[in-house]
DNA sequence: AGTTTCACAAACAGAGGTTA
DNA sequence: TAACCTCTGTTTGTGAAACT
């Protein structure tokens, strides 16, 4: 049955074109399958029909077959097929605008709907990068549930690329995540001047000498953030080894804070963390700090929020609470282990 | 290598019949 | 009349083979 109704044959005059396209609109937003729109949008963002059968838990020849169904509704085609290579076609650009902003709605309705049952007890999604190292912070959940115990609260950790991506299709409450650059729709406010430097471990050939220069470090392997990629929220880490001239390579990567950590310590290469969040590990001999002396780059930490998203009041008390509490202190303070006195203003 | 097509199977929904 | 059962058609998935 599926699309039987799907007019295809071409009209002779411009009224019955008309007609058909209105019929066929109307026909097309009646019976429009929504498990269809959410697969082409995983195929859109993987730019890959493979690469979404993956990402949805079926096989490909099921998204491939998917894919046809939604072209078939819509009596054209979305994806432009060609060797090894992806491409929206204008019509395909259309559906996955729609696309992206209905997954948004229906996102905020389960948020809404969830509200709806119990007044009192709202719900808050936030997504978080790897290891945020601050007490501000921990102080702020701190007299956020202190001062709102009935609101639920679910913190996902994920890569800041992910962070920004599903806050645009207003997939969670907000994020604070790495940024270079302020994605669109996106309002921010900025929550950690982070300065990354290089370290290594307690295992490393290095670890210990003090009168080390930067030649002495240019033939090291790397230990790197995933998200350090040319492009991605850490790519000034990428820029510095290419623009410094290093030649060893990258022997280990993960995602996570502690586990880049981890891998320093054991001695697989150099590699860059955030300044204020090795203190301990310096302090306790695991990481050793080497040149240069200023460091390698900055990479800043936002909380990040859509600007036109529906807000349960629960996610508005949210909001508001961590822009007040971190405004409290100086850029510096949010970057202490212990939790400073509030500024003076 | 990635994608499409085909045959087949499982799950599901609706229609119609039966029974208490 | 509600509850249950059976049958049938549809949808959507898998796996294999063919295609680009």
């Amino acid at each position: 049955m599926g699309a039987a109704w799907v007019l295809l044959e071409p009209l002779s005059s411009e009224r019955h074109e008309n007609c058909h396209m209105k019929e066929k609109t109307q026909r097309i937003s009646d019976r429009l399958d929504w498990n269809l729109l959410r697969t082409f949008l995983v195929i859109a963002q993987e730019k890959s029909i493979s690469g979404a059968a993956v990402k949805l838990h079926v096989t490909q020849s099921a998204v491939s077959q998917a894919l046809r169904r939604l072209e078939e509704q819509f009596g054209r085609r979305l994806i432009e097929r060609h060797h090894s290579r992806f491409c929206l076609t204008p019509a395909g650009e259309e559906v996955l605008a729609a696309a992206d902003t209905i997954y948004g709605n229906v996102a905020q309705l389960a948020s809404s709907v969830s509200d709806a049952d119990e007044q009192t007890v709202g719900r808050i999604h936030v997504l978080v990068a790897s290891r945020i190292h601050s007490a501000v912070y921990d102080a702020f959940w701190a007299t956020f549930h202190r001062a709102h115990p009935r609101v639920e609260v679910e913190l996902e950790v994920m890569p800041s690329s992910e962070i920004v991506k599903i806050i645009q299709q207003k997939g969670a409450t907000a994020g604070i995540a790495l940024c270079k650059q302020m994605p669109k729709r996106l309002e921010h406010s900025l929550f950690l001047q982070q300065r990354y430097s290089l370290f290594c471990g307690q295992y490393h050939s290095l670890f210990g000498k003090s009168d080390l220069t930067m030649d002495d470090l240019l033939g090291e392997n790397f230990v790197s953030f995933t998200s350090d990629a040319l492009g991605d929220s850490l790519s000034p880490l990428t820029i510095f080894r290419d623009q410094r001239g290093f030649s060893g390579t990258v022997v280990a990567t993960s995602s996570h804070h502690d586990e880049v950590k981890r891998l320093l310590v054991a001695g697989f290469g150099i590699g860059c963390l955030p300044e204020h969040s090795v203190q301990h590990d310096l302090d306790e001999g695991r990481l050793w700090r080497l040149p240069p002396e200023e460091g390698v780059c900055s990479a800043n930490l936002y909380l990040l929020w859509h600007e036109d998203a529906h807000r349960t009041a629960a996610e508005r008390v949210f909001l508001d609470a961590f822009k007040t509490h971190i405004e409290q202190y100086t850029p510096a303070q949010r970057l202490l282990p212990i939790l400073p006195q509030v500024r003076q203003q």
